[in-house]
DNA sequence: TTGCGTGCAAAGGTTTTGCATGGCA
DNA sequence: TGCCATGCAAAACCTTTGCACGCAA
């Protein structure tokens, strides 16, 4: 499996993008964007399939987050320990966080033992509004109406 | 919005499907097909503008599950109630799971008081292999390689 | 030199839009 | 009858594939 991984300028250009927005998830469309505004043309082609290697390892994540069409990608690192936390998404600001908290490792053995069901930490993402959003949200626009 | 609901056949056997699927998710090829076999031809635009209306209703959930493009959809009821509990879904079967549980209810306060990062129960989904999936595939194939 | 990497064009899907027609209220 | 609902065809997207050429090792 994709094991030869040629030193190029894409990959370089590809890797180093996500890197930069490990905070925050992105689209192959804004990758390509990028690219282009920057004079460092890489073809969607050549994204996608770094994309798919990238992800192979273990290295990025996917989502699909919710009005978009496109799925979105979203620098995790090596990810051998993101495999035993769990990890939100705040729907406002797109931040990923990565919760490192006992209380919430437990949850998994709980619903291992209890409930029978086996979560994959990896894949398993908690949404919701992160603290400095909710903060700045506070009271604001009831434009989002809470429904009744 | 969307608040005048004409009753035509197309709506009741879309819903009507959508119910007696309530436990999986179904993709609108699903729906288009069962109609076809069904001699009950409803044209996908149909389809997805009534799944549209369904979503801003609450009625239905929308995933993206791994490895398919399409999008796929569950009936999840008046979702008042499914906006108190977590929800996991089967990546074996399918099967979407209403967890009921105390002790998970705390975690989300837990979430909120400690961390405060409020979930979005109704969009956040646990994924992994429910417990009869489990069973099943216990000690059977390690063709799905644990990684090393 | 070898074989992977790249990018264009084309194909394959899914979802959305426009528009004329059908059907509920 | 007035509108919304429907469905076909076409458009708009996103993603994948085929193939010739480029380039790292």
């Amino acid at each position: 499996m994709s094991g030869s991984n040629y030193k190029t300028r894409q990959r370089q250009a590809i890797l180093d993008y996500l890197m930069e927005h490990k905070d925050c998830h992105v689209t192959v469309g804004n990758i390509s964007e990028y690219m282009e505004q920057d004079n460092t043309h890489v073809g969607v082609t050549t994204i996608y399939r770094h994309l798919d290697k990238l992800l192979e390892q273990g290295l990025i994540r996917k989502y699909t987050v919710d009005g978009t069409t496109s799925a979105c990608f979203q620098y995790s690192g090596k990810s051998e320990q993101c495999r035993e936390h769990f990890h939100m998404k705040c729907e406002k600001c797109g931040r990923l966080i990565h919760m490192n908290c006992t209380h919430l490792e437990e949850i998994c053995s709980h619903i291992g033992e209890e409930h029978g069901f086996h979560i994959d930490l990896f894949r398993t993402v908690f949404y919701g509004i992160c603290a400095e959003c909710y903060k700045k949200n506070e009271g604001r626009d009831n434009d989002e109406k809470e429904d009744e």
